[in-house]
RNA sequence: GGCCAGGUAGCUCAGUUGGUAGAGCAGGGGACUGAAAAUCCCCGUGUCGGCAGUUCGAUUCUGUCCCUGGCCA
């Protein structure tokens, strides 16, 4: 796979501005890495960029489908790295910018040859799970796939039912398909970690951003795709973070006053799985977005391992905003 | 000013018939193979408002002071 740029790190820590930041200076292509701005209508809890930014810096993978849909890591995997391929082809440089860690390391490692999501077979295991419960159903993965049920908890539904559903689609154990870690696709791409030194600035980042959000309607924006017919509830799009609370406000749950609190919370311990996850990133650099010179050693960086594409300034040329 | 509640973890509160205390939320750490902004696991010492008294021992009982809320003036 072509050589890339990868700005990743945990939500609101500014990854979106380091990346523009990164076209304006250099001939790229943003593909994003984000699995919920993927779909359309979810802008402002998604903290989409503003259409004029995308008209301006068009990001690939960016509002592809619709909320009714569901997107994998799976499908990011391979469009990502078709729109990669096509962007080297033409000569610029893929900066592939999110917070997805799992669609970046299935990007970066790959997937094992697994069957698809099946939501006929989802169904009837969740409606076998509301009759006998969850530890029945971990028991006879016990009996199926003994790795599995060993490394999958009885308290986890979601990869019980992933686990099952492989086995009743192809006759086959989950722990068949598990082959290891394939090798490094994103070998020799620069990898940038964006996230400040100091937690408690991200909170303030989030909470500023909580307030933001409110204003600019998030609550219409969700009460009109609630209003879509075919949008359950349990829909990927409507489980993420901010969407998933205005939803319970909406629904009563809590009062209007209380959803800045519970969103920001939600978003603090997003923040906090996602920082987890890129410390298990091998090969970022950390950056923390506070820091003046940031952007002049992140462009450095860009420009060094680039040089033969050149930035718009010239080799070594790189001048101030 | 008087009376009544309260003051215990960052927040909301429980509790100790006197042997220095525990839930939920928040927060921290971790796991993670087609839902991943998902799903799951682990982590609780805090002058129990201050001071004094009774007691072998007080967060618990008594006194007093401070603070907050309510009612009455």
């Amino acid at each position: 796979m072509p050589r890339c740029v990868v700005v990743c790190g945990p939500t609101a820590a500014g990854k979106t501005g380091i990346a523009l930041e990164i076209a304006r200076r250099f001939p790229a292509r943003l593909i994003s890495a984000d699995s919920v701005q993927v779909y359309r209508g979810l802008e402002i809890g998604s903290a989409k960029p503003a259409s004029e930014v995308l008209e301006r810096f068009p990001h690939a993978l960016i509002g592809i489908r619709e909320p009714e849909e569901a997107y994998t890591a799976a499908d990011f995997a391979r469009d990502a790295a078709a729109e990669i391929g096509a962007a080297a082809g033409q000569g610029r440089i893929p900066v592939v910018v999110g917070g997805t860690a799992l669609y970046l390391k299935a990007l970066r490692y790959g997937l094992d040859p697994m069957p698809a999501a099946d939501p006929d077979i989802r169904a009837r295991i969740a409606a076998e799970a509301a009759r006998r419960g969850w530890p029945a159903l971990h028991r006879e993965l016990e009996g199926l796939d003994r790795a599995a049920a060993e490394r999958i908890r009885p308290s986890d539904p979601q990869r019980l039912q992933r686990a099952l559903e492989i086995i009743r689609a192809t006759g086959r154990a989950v722990s068949e398909f598990h082959s290891g870690r394939g090798p490094d696709r994103l070998a020799g791409s620069v990898m940038l970690v964006v996230a400040a030194a100091d937690r408690g600035v991200l909170h303030r980042r989030i909470e500023r951003r909580w307030t933001e959000m409110l204003e600019q309607g998030l609550v219409d924006e969700v009460r009109g795709l609630l209003a879509r017919p075919g949008l359950k509830r349990d829909a990927p799009a409507m489980r993420a973070v901010g969407y998933r609370q205005a939803v319970q406000c909406l629904d009563g749950a809590f009062g209007r006053s209380e959803l800045a609190a519970r969103g920001a919370a939600a978003t603090r311990q997003l923040a906090k799985r996602q920082i987890t996850a890129f410390r298990q990133w091998t090969g970022g650099m950390w950056y923390d977005p506070l820091n003046r010179t940031t952007i002049d050693r992140i462009i450095n960086r860009v420009q060094e391992a680039f040089d033969n594409l050149g930035g718009k300034d010239g080799p070594g040329g790189v001048s101030g905003p």
